[in-house]
RNA sequence: GCGGGCGUAACUCAGUUGGUAGAGUGCAACCUUGCCAAGGUUGAUGUCGAGGGUUCGAAUCCCUUCGCCCGCUCCA
């Protein structure tokens, strides 16, 4: 799905003003770094809480369906086991000894044939020279061609060699010679027929101990998302809240995952922050059981405003609205982004759909936000392992419910079992379901946008990033380097010069005006260097506007401009004339 | 994890066969300066990623290690 640009020198600009201007540090860069782990600086500190800023107020206060939650990084061990990701992020892996491939432990299937070993392999053709020294190992299938065997060990060599072995038929083999011969072995490769080393847990959760003693019975984890606090505390939101189905609970907070590789500067981080909202709509048997009906989705179906009808589809298309609307309101428009729908192949088992909202970074296009149709498979799950109910009590469901006769009832469980999305599930299943739903009991499904804060705000800088040719009235062509940031999102929302600093009643005048905007906004006072410089240093960390404070702010020479300032725009760069009174409702309507 | 490239000032980079580290930009101060990186003067900053070795002497050669980038792999 990505594409990659050989070279980008794009993203190494970016990342070296990120680093020059203080958005992004790599963490611990005294000693010498560590992997995966970046540090935010003064104006990325900035940034990133007016992100989180802009999508806690579009998801939860400026909506009366959605609360908000603040849980813990470390969880019972238990979550984890109910979530299944310490079993999914735990497996035992084996790794083919040629290609490095991995692959689980208990998924190999056994294979029969020749064991054939090499020494080492040669490519004298190759730029260069290119040679291999350790022995190979790898299992000719029952029925396999000699001469296609040696030529797919070529292939397989030659691409775990990277460009330094040149093309596969340059590649010699050396010392073949049959080990032995398996009738069913476990111990290769299921696709490469590579050797494969010894089982290791491989584990991308970070693990940590409570307690001092340190022992494996005191082991904790890191979350490796935010999600399941949200499920596990689920029914206290319910009762405290007096929040109504449909109703969503969001969260902002860190996730750790051991990656294996972090790459692409901070976008796959092993420490970053979630943006997630889990939104509880009732499942679409209960909608047919309360509307007679649920609403189909359709493209161009409005999706402005929630229906009663509405089930998982339309509200999953509901939230890709929402969610694409809110990107827009930031400035990441529809020309930057992109999506990316599961198929049903790589959709979880317990999934209805999963959309990926993709950014076009330089790197390649790649994943913001994943909105998910999950059913009731985390709440089922916790209700399970916990023995805790998670039930929603519905009492819209149980008035309709009792206002249908037995036989109508009957003919919903029928129809339910036709409609059932698993094949394997029983009638049984389906019939205890229902009657539930008969007294207005379900566990609610849920609709999951799960969005990565630090990759927003890499975005945020990848988009707003240019590098700009400017010819001046003397027509000198210099490059500007400007960063174009929605300004609801912008670190600085203003600049406030006087125009010399060796005027005090200039300098005085600015200080005035910053004064009165400081209470409203983060501003920047800058008196140094020529004006020209203070603009351009500006636009380089974002800042949408400038004030400059002249002698007509002063009224010296004409006292009709007395009381106004310059305020100059980044993008155009275009100057107006603006009285001091205007400046703070004019730049509010502009943040806010 | 594998293969390749790289690591010298805040940034971009130069640094010869091993001889004790530089440029441009930026930054700071002052002077000049009336709206888009202006001019001048002065100034500060490096354990040459880290550790070890060879050597009279290492940014330079060797080993180890850490980090970044690219490709492969992985990515509930």
């Amino acid at each position: 799905m990505s594409t990659t640009p050989a070279h980008d020198s794009r993203m190494e600009k970016i990342v070296s003003l990120c680093k020059r201007r203080g958005f992004i540090f790599q963490s611990s860069e005294i000693y010498g770094g560590i992997g995966g782990f970046w540090d935010y600086g003064p104006l990325g500190a900035e940034l990133k809480r007016n992100l989180r800023d802009t999508w806690w107020r579009a998801m939860t206060r400026d909506r009366d369906d959605i609360v908000g939650l603040d849980a813990t990084i470390i969880m019972h061990p238990s979550v984890w086991k109910a979530s299944g990701h310490v079993d999914t992020f735990a497996d035992m892996m084996r790794e083919c000894t040629l290609t490095n491939k991995r692959v689980r432990a208990d998924h190999v299937e056994p294979q029969g044939g020749s064991i054939m070993r090499f020494t080492g392999a040669k490519a004298p053709n190759a730029t260069g020279g290119w040679q291999l020294d350790r022995p190979i190992t790898v299992l000719m299938k029952q029925g396999e061609h000699i001469e296609s065997f040696r030529k797919r060990v070529r292939v397989l060599v030659a691409q775990n060699a990277g460009a330094a072995a040149g093309k596969p038929e340059e590649i010699e083999l050396h010392g073949e010679e049959r080990t032995g011969v398996v009738e069913a072995s476990v111990d290769f490769h299921p696709e490469t027929g590579g050797l494969l080393n010894d089982a290791r847990p491989f584990n991308l959760m970070l693990k940590t101990f409570i307690g001092p003693t340190a022992t494996e019975d005191d082991v904790a984890y890191l979350r490796p998302e935010t999600a399941q606090a949200i499920f596990a505390q689920f029914k206290n939101v319910c009762d405290s809240s007096r929040v109504k189905i449909p109703f969503g609970i969001g969260q902002i907070g860190k996730a750790f995952r051991n990656e294996v590789t972090p790459k692409n500067f901070t976008f796959r981080s092993r420490e970053f922050e979630q943006m997630e909202l889990e939104f509880f709509i009732r499942p679409d048997e209960a909608v047919r059981l309360i509307h007679g009906s649920v609403a189909a989705w359709n493209e161009g179906a409005d999706l402005s405003q929630p229906k009663p009808d509405w089930g998982w589809e339309l509200w999953h298309r509901y939230w890709l609205s929402q969610r694409t609307a809110y990107y827009a309101s930031i400035g990441l428009g529809a020309e930057d982004l992109a999506y990316a729908w599961q198929t049903k192949e790589d959709l979880a088992h317990y999934a209805r759909a999963c959309v990926d909202i993709l950014y076009k970074f330089p790197f390649g296009t790649d994943e913001l936000e994943g909105i998910a149709a999950r059913g009731s498979f985390d709440l089922t799950q916790h209700q399970t392992h916990s023995g805790k109910q998670l039930e929603y009590f519905d009492e819209e469901l149980k008035t309709a419910c009792d206002a249908i006769t037995a036989e109508q009832k009957e003919a919903f469980i029928e129809q339910s079992h036709a409609r059932r999305l698993h094949p394997e599930t029983t009638k049984e299943e389906i019939t205890a379901f229902c009657e539930k739903l008969f007294k207005g009991l379900y566990v609610p499904h849920v609709i999951e946008p799960s969005a990565g804060l630090d990759r927003l705000a890499l975005a945020i800088l990848a988009n707003a990033f240019e590098e700009e040719e400017v010819t001046d009235e003397k027509g000198k062509t210099e490059t500007r380097t400007v960063l174009h940031f929605h300004p609801r999102v912008a670190p600085v929302k203003v600049g406030i010069f006087p125009l010399l600093k060796n005027k005090p009643e200039l300098v005085a005048k600015a200080r005035e005006i910053v004064a009165m905007l400081r209470p409203h906004m983060n501003v920047f006072y800058d008196e140094t260097g020529a004006i020209g410089r203070r603009y351009r240093r500006q636009d380089e960390v974002g800042t949408p506007y400038g004030i400059t404070v002249d002698f007509d702010t002063l009224g010296e020479e004409k006292p009709e401009l007395k009381g106004t300032v310059t305020l100059r725009e980044r993008d155009s760069m275009q100057q107006t004339r603006v009285p001091i009174a205007e400046i703070l409702p004019f730049l509010l309507g502009k943040i806010l």
